[in-house]
DNA sequence: ACCTGAACACCGTTCAAGT
DNA sequence: ACCTGAACACCGTTCAAGT
């Protein structure tokens, strides 16, 4: 008997959309490395071959799900009180985003890593802040430093995860998973944090006539 | 003929030194996409297997590589002016280190994606930071961020590095390339000031009896 | 102590040909 | 428009056996 836990829809043949959405299935289940071609491929009951008629290559496929999985971060829209407020909710919203999906922080790093699809994660940032008054230069090279800070962090956590994921949980909460949670809670929020009070500070300073205490 | 542009030690066996030696000078030339077990092994002049003596597996190796890029960021102590400045300092230094070699951010980056040698790393920023005055927890989440935004940062710029190589430069330099360099430098050295900003003013919050203006 | 030979269990990608 | 069949050119890892 051929195995196949496979989604293959009645008319027989698929769409970009049924190998992305098999693909993200998959790789919330098992994790980024067992996201293969040949996997995906016999999950939708098809031979391998098939997938480079919807995406020329697995890069691409990869790139869709980095799509996929920001959208949320970046289609939302808030209304929080000034800029920094607004800032600090974007940074929670991609991470909400990243963490939704297994090995996430990972699939975006790496699309990020072949040049695909970093202007609206970038634009997710500079938005707000350029809403503070900061001159699109400055607002680009904030945001992406915040990108950069949001993806470390969370591709950290996911790591953590997956170690805990090892260990076996009988029935109940282990006190220290808490107490851990918190803990990269604060870190997080304290790394933004830091980011949006320089940005502040540089503000003052600039207005205060000392124009390049930042500036080498 | 066997291809061979082996360096095969005249007594005839390899330590684990030659074998990290060699692999540091496969992804130099080549990048880490190129650098397989297999690969490595035929320049050693060796059967694949032969390489399992040396390493447990390609991680350990890929970690063992990550050290060595980061030894020279990790081992030199300076004596800038301050602690902002020798934060700044560790913090071009990590980055020149990594610079130093192709796809030198991935291979650090994917090391400490697999949870080793993030130690080291982060205590290269906590120590100058502690040094001006702020808690060991505070010391260690900033250090955090500090090397989230390096590697991030050095992560895109050595794409990008990637993509010029396709062009081909016939014997000029390109006037657009020394644009993007200090565009990226100041990008760089931007990032890190935000950070170090922040802390300073936060430093200035606390002792202005504020406690809690980046505690959410 | 270090390596060979040979295998195991996989990969991503291509492409003529089918329906 | 979407897929099969079959191949190509690879991977990382293991392990008995050799020297």
């Amino acid at each position: 008997m051929p195995e196949s836990n496979n989604v293959r829809p009645s008319g027989g043949r698929h769409s970009k959309e049924d190998v992305a959405a098999t693909a993200l299935l998959i790789l919330d289940q098992f994790g980024l490395p067992d996201l293969t071609m040949r996997r995906l491929a016999s999950a939708l009951d098809v031979q391998p071959g098939a997938l480079y008629w919807h995406y020329p290559n697995k890069q691409a496929l990869i790139a869709e799900l980095a799509d996929r999985i920001l959208a949320p971060a970046v289609l939302f829209t808030d209304e929080s009180q000034g800029w920094e407020g607004r800032t600090q909710a974007a940074a929670a919203r991609l991470r909400d985003a990243l963490l939704a999906y297994r090995d996430g922080a990972e699939v975006v790093t790496s699309t990020l890593a072949i040049g695909l699809g970093a202007t609206d994660l970038i634009e997710l940032f500079a938005a707000s802040i350029r809403n503070g008054g900061f001159d699109p230069r400055t607002a680009r090279r904030a945001s992406t430093a915040l990108v950069h800070l949001v993806l470390g962090h969370v591709g950290q956590e996911q790591q953590r995860l997956q170690y805990d994921g090892l260990g076996v949980v009988v029935d109940g909460a282990r006190p220290e998973d808490a107490r851990r949670e918190t803990e990269q809670d604060d870190s997080f929020a304290f790394g933004v944090a830091l980011l949006i009070r320089g940005l502040t500070a540089l503000e003052a300073d600039l207005t205060s006539a000392d124009r390049f205490v930042w500036d080498r």
